[in-house]
DNA sequence: GCCGTTTTCGGCCCGACTGTTTTCAGTCG
């Protein structure tokens, strides 16, 4: 039973007493909280259950009740409540509240008024025009369920942040040229780097908020005009993303871009923190009674709340609050730190760029070292190479080594995990090799118990350095293999193996959660970008931010090092 | 359902937009 499993039934929980209304607002917020908490835990709630460490019920928002439910859910699979829930309130509801525009009350209602329980028989009502006949419901909610329900099966929930970034730049481009515009920001999850995004959150500050607004919905790419006003409007692009618009007055510039970079849970974390000590935050600022206390720069605001400036990647309640508060803060690694990338393929393999191409990027970049990671023969798709293949092609690199100064090349191999957990390799190529980096490209269904035996057993060869992308997911696309990740953070810190952050936009694996375990165990990590191509050299960015939510320092990234204490590093004492 | 220098009850973040009302409820972020 994993966490994110568990934090789902909470939040089914959350969203059935809704529906079911007459519940406790506070209780169902009580649930969803409990659900974001379990969700970002760094520890398995499962072994938390079995170890009582740590102890559930002094997780925040979580108490003697909710542990208990987490306790009934890892040893029968279930959740009563949500059981019985389920009984009393046909399912197709949820998939009504969840749409845009009908919440819990409007779905309830519909249920209520025509025994409507399903996205199919909504759909066809609100095509007859037999929900405008309930009062509170017009003609401008039924076509908006219509638009609803058929955006719903081409509208992808959420976009990867490198996708998202390539359509704000334009955007906000566009927007700069809006008359009497002072700043532009991109704010929300896309400011705090989160590996996806629902929505991107403009922030714009301006002495008339009208003709920002006009021009930002006068936008070509505009399919749909969700909402228009003087602070806020909100839009649907061609590509299904949605965007918003917040106009707020410079003088609230910092109080805005804090509060729409959110998350929602820091947001609400904070804001309680403020009620405490008798102020208000909004997004004009920090008030207290009616008096402005800040909110131009946020870290006035920071200051207000007696807090250190807290790096967007960080704010998600998961403990940066009290951090702040206590100077414990880390400082947080960053791109310029980077001193080599230790995965990347070449036209000997499926790179599409040769090793002097490589090579000459990796110069440019201004790295001390690359490892050049072509793959080994079992992943045949990809033109994995025999020993023979990676012997001529680092006498290659000893050519290329002569001609270049100031970077060093480092022999290396992704070599592939077979089923068993053995390598792909034999021992006397390993052996050649300055870094040995090993990971998993098949068998993805394997059973939990197989797939952890078969890569703890990788990890624990003595010729391996580097594990690279640990659960094989592809956001969006492949679920992550099913693995004991912490049993595997064990072996890696046993073995002095480092576990990698994979910079591609569409694995950043390590995700952020078990790069803050992985931490946390005392393991090293590296960034690397496993480019195919010179651009992808570029991805790095991607892998820092990915460090970043991990709270990770400098110190925790290896390949931070310069070459000489890297390379001591790689030297196991086994 | 959680929580506590306002502590075991009585609170629980705050504001904007829309559609349907005729002063506001529902939804959203």
């Amino acid at each position: 039973m994993d966490n994110p499993t568990i934090a789902r039934i909470f939040a089914d929980v959350a969203d059935l007493l809704e529906i079911q209304g007459g519940a406790n607002v506070f209780r169902i917020r009580a649930y969803r909280n409990a659900a974001r908490t379990v969700e970002s835990l760094g520890a398995s709630a499962e072994a938390a259950v079995r170890t009582g460490e740590p102890k559930l019920d002094e997780l925040p928002g979580i108490g003697k009740d909710l542990a208990g439910k987490i306790k009934e859910i890892v040893e029968t699979g279930k959740l009563t409540l949500l059981e019985e829930l389920k009984r009393q309130i046909p399912e197709g509801l949820l998939a009504m509240m969840r749409l845009p525009g009908l919440g819990p009350k409007r779905a309830k209602l519909i249920h209520g008024e025509l025994g409507i329980d399903n996205l199919d028989a909504l759909d066809a009502a609100a095509r007859a025009g037999k929900l405008r006949a309930i009062k509170g419901l017009g003609p401008t909610i039924e076509s908006r369920i219509v638009k609803s329900i058929a955006d719903a099966k081409i509208r992808s929930a959420r976009h990867r942040l490198a996708d998202a970034e390539a359509v704000v730049g334009p955007y906000v481009a566009y927007l700069k040229k809006a008359p009497g515009l002072q700043r532009v920001e991109v704010a929300g999850s896309y400011r705090r780097r989160a590996e996806t995004v629902g929505d991107i959150d403009i922030l714009v500050t301006a002495k008339k908020a009208g003709p920002v607004a006009d021009r930002f919905v006068a936008y070509p790419d505009v399919r749909q005009v969700l909402a228009k006003g003087d602070t806020r409007s909100s839009v649907v692009l061609a590509s299904g993303l949605q965007v918003d618009l917040r106009v707020v007055p410079d003088a609230s510039y910092g109080a805005a871009l804090y509060y729409f970079t959110g998350s929602k849970a820091h947001n609400v974390a904070v804001r309680t923190e403020a009620v405490r000590r008798k102020l208000k935050i909004n997004e004009y600022g920090v008030f207290q009674g009616a008096r402005r206390i800040a909110g131009r720069t946020e870290e006035d605001v920071f200051k207000a709340m007696r807090l250190r400036w807290i790096p967007p990647e960080l704010r998600e309640n998961r403990g940066e609050i009290d951090a702040a508060a206590s100077g414990a803060l880390p400082a947080l690694v960053t791109v310029k730190d980077i001193r080599g990338d230790l995965q990347m393929h070449t036209t000997d393999s499926d790179g599409k760029q040769t090793l002097d191409e490589m090579a000459e990027a990796c110069r440019a970049r201004g790295y001390a070292y690359m490892a050049v990671t072509d793959h080994s023969k079992a992943v045949r798709v990809a033109g994995g190479l025999e020993a023979t293949g990676f012997r001529r092609q680092y006498k290659e690199i000893d050519k290329l080594q002569k001609r270049l100064r100031g970077l060093t090349l480092l022999k290396s191999a992704e070599v592939d995990i077979l089923d068993d957990g053995a390598l792909d390799l034999d021992e006397r190529i390993l052996a050649e090799m300055d870094v040995v980096v090993v990971s998993v490209h098949s068998k993805f269904g394997m059973s939990r118990a197989d797939m952890t035996r078969r890569i703890v057993k990788a990890v624990q060869h003595p010729r391996v350095n580097i594990l690279a992308h640990p659960t094989g997911r592809l956001i969006g696309r492949r679920e992550p293999y099913e693995v004991d990740m912490e049993a595997v953070v064990k072996a890696a810190r046993d073995c002095g193996v480092l576990l990698e952050i994979n910079a591609q936009p569409h694995r950043l694996d390590l995700n952020d959660a078990y790069v803050y375990m992985a931490r946390e165990a005392g393991v090293k990590l590296v960034v690397s970008t496993d480019a195919h191509r010179v651009a992808e050299l570029d991805y790095m960015r991607y892998g820092v931010d990915q460090a970043r939510r991990g709270w990770c320092e400098k110190q925790d990234i290896a390949n931070t090092l310069p070459l000489a204490k890297f390379r001591k590093l790689l030297a196991k004492s086994t």
